[in-house]
DNA sequence: CATGACACCTGCTCGC
DNA sequence: TGCGAGCAGGTGTCAT
């Protein structure tokens, strides 16, 4: 489900609403969205704990604990973490798969459908070690016009296959990797050692543009995200390519195309404009 | 090492 | 209406 823009509005909406909140006790119905520890060691280690901070890596939300370990969330397609102040629906109920019941009365819940995410409790050197894994951030300014060249240079995948590629630059998923080709007037199929340095500095800036107008819009609903509040994001109306298959083309009015060959993802481009 | 195939899950939509 | 196939904002592992 979520990347950079929806990930980053939920661990936003989560710092604001609470930071400095007192866990209570622990449930789990579904185990197997667990990494890392079970449900009898996340329940010791993190009941008594005051969730300190909220934040965002790629597109994990971690939450930091003030016995020092972090609480690391993998959303994947489905998952999304909801407060709860006395008011959930009836399908939040059903796929609310971890609660954290909080001193002030409120719930945080780890919600999932598919159950692909994970919920991971991890010490300080189980969290470096495995951020140490992660590309760069493309809203930070170590995403530089070199860095991006140097990365697209280095592969012979196709470039969206490449820039999704979280051990490159982390919280691009397969709409703003589709918008962004598009911005950038790319064939999504080109070997990412191919795109030349200017189209590769045109990505970098038609990267960064989607990403921070996506974020002003709260993410991108496209099924099911949602925000930490319950409310849909607002990108879907901005959307040029990403479900777009079979309609004209915003810029040149060709009808776009959909495909599965790269990946096995869905792919929209323009023939025409994309190259 | 880079790359591709597959696994992990449930729910929704579409075609017969 | 029922039923199977295919698809969905992702990533970890394993074989080649």
């Amino acid at each position: 489900m979520p990347e950079l823009p929806e990930v980053e509005t939920i661990a936003r909406d989560l710092q604001a609403r609470i930071a400095g909140a007192k866990i209570r006790a622990v449930e789990v119905s579904k185990p197997d969205v667990l990494r890392v520890a079970g449900p009898k060691v996340l329940a010791r280690r993190t009941s008594g704990a005051t969730i300190q901070r909220s934040w965002r890596r790629a597109k994990l939300v971690v939450l930091d604990l003030s016995t020092g370990d972090r609480l690391v969330v993998s959303l994947r397609f489905t998952g999304n973490l909801l407060i709860e102040d006395g008011s959930l629906s009836d399908d939040d109920r059903k796929y609310s798969t971890v609660r954290w019941k909080l001193h002030d009365g409120r719930t945080l819940h780890y919600y999932e459908v598919r159950r692909l995410g994970t919920v991971s409790l991890m010490s300080p050197s189980q969290f470096e070690k495995y951020v140490a894994k992660l590309g760069v951030e493309p809203l930070e300014p170590a995403f530089t016009t070199d860095l991006l060249f140097r990365l697209l240079q280095s592969s012979r995948q196709a470039v969206k296959k490449r820039i999704m590629d979280q051990t490159a630059v982390v919280g691009i998923g397969n709409i703003y990797a589709n918008e962004a080709l598009w911005r950038a007037r790319i064939d999504p199929s080109r070997p990412s050692n191919k795109v030349t340095r200017a189209e590769s500095d045109q990505l970098h800036r038609d990267i960064i543009e989607v990403l921070e107008e996506a974020l002003n819009s709260r993410g991108t609903s496209f099924r099911d995200y949602r925000d930490a509040s319950g409310e849909p994001g607002d990108f879907v109306r901005r959307l040029a390519a990403y479900g777009r298959e079979g309609l004209p083309c915003p810029r040149c009015g060709k009808k776009l195309v959909g495909t599965h060959a790269i990946d096995g993802r869905a792919t929209v481009l323009c023939v025409r404009c994309q190259s």
